[in-house]
DNA sequence: ATAGGGTCCGTACTATAGTACGGAGTCAAG
DNA sequence: CTTGACTCCGTACTATAGTACGGACCCTAT
């Protein structure tokens, strides 16, 4: 699974290459050294399963809620043993899921009435204004 | 409750004066006429209740994933009888709320147990990469 | 009647997360 | 050894949803 370019990469992943790229001006992948030929120039760079996992953490956290930036100190705490921090941000993240979750569900039952009174009748619009009163 | 000046409007969404603007430039609030004076220019423009729900609306509405265009539509829609086509968008994004629901919450088992191993030990880095690996 | 705060308006700027482009270099297959 | 696809890189552009600014105008309380 090492050896891959950066196309590989992007499939592994789920992203276009111009996004792994982004990522790496970000500093969240890192940009491997091009291995150098003979002659003195660069050839092209190669990645392994360490960057996948990285590009699926990303996404993952980023599903999260995570912002590109957040994610950046959480892979950078990766590395140090700072755990209180670590455990603050995922404990931050759980309430505000939390929150997220809550406020979907209540979304959800609004829909559902709209469109539930929405095929009850068939007069006129359906009120969908009033759908989300509560 | 009716002639609210656009701060008072604001203030009732929970929203700032700029974002009023904005709304009204989308086409998502109507901007009324600014009642004109006897000398000729106008003066400033009344909000009132109906301006109030829809704001709201508004806001819920984004609360439940639709972007603003889609808001449009759903506003659009209100005011005719295309019960069909408010059901289809209600549909939509009930579903797509569902997988959103379902992904935050398979993320946010992620992040217990993230925040749980952390707890644990406290001999090195707790092993933020790894918290997301299902 | 005047000072201040709010409104109006166009335009410009911000943040976030990409996406696209163009030219030069690299690589593998034919 | 050439062709065609892919890589590298910097820079520029996009979408979404605002936010800020500055000058002119309006309104109200003193």
């Amino acid at each position: 699974m090492a050896g891959m370019t950066i196309a590989g990469l992007a499939r592994e992943g789920g992203v276009g290459v111009e996004t792994i790229r982004y990522y790496q001006r970000r500093g969240l992948l890192d940009t491997p050294d091009r291995p150098t030929r003979a002659g003195g120039s660069g050839s092209i760079r190669r990645y392994g399963s360490d960057d996948v996992r990285r590009l699926r953490f990303i996404r993952s956290a980023q599903a999260a809620g995570f912002t590109l930036e957040q994610i950046g100190e959480l892979l950078a705490l990766d590395a140090t043993d700072d755990r209180p921090r670590a455990r603050q941000l995922a404990n931050e993240r759980i309430a505000a899921l939390d929150a997220k979750i809550e406020e979907l569900e209540r979304v959800r039952t609004s829909l559902r009435t709209l469109a539930l009174e929405c095929g009850l009748g068939s007069e006129g619009p359906c009120p969908i204004l009033t759908a989300f009163e509560h």
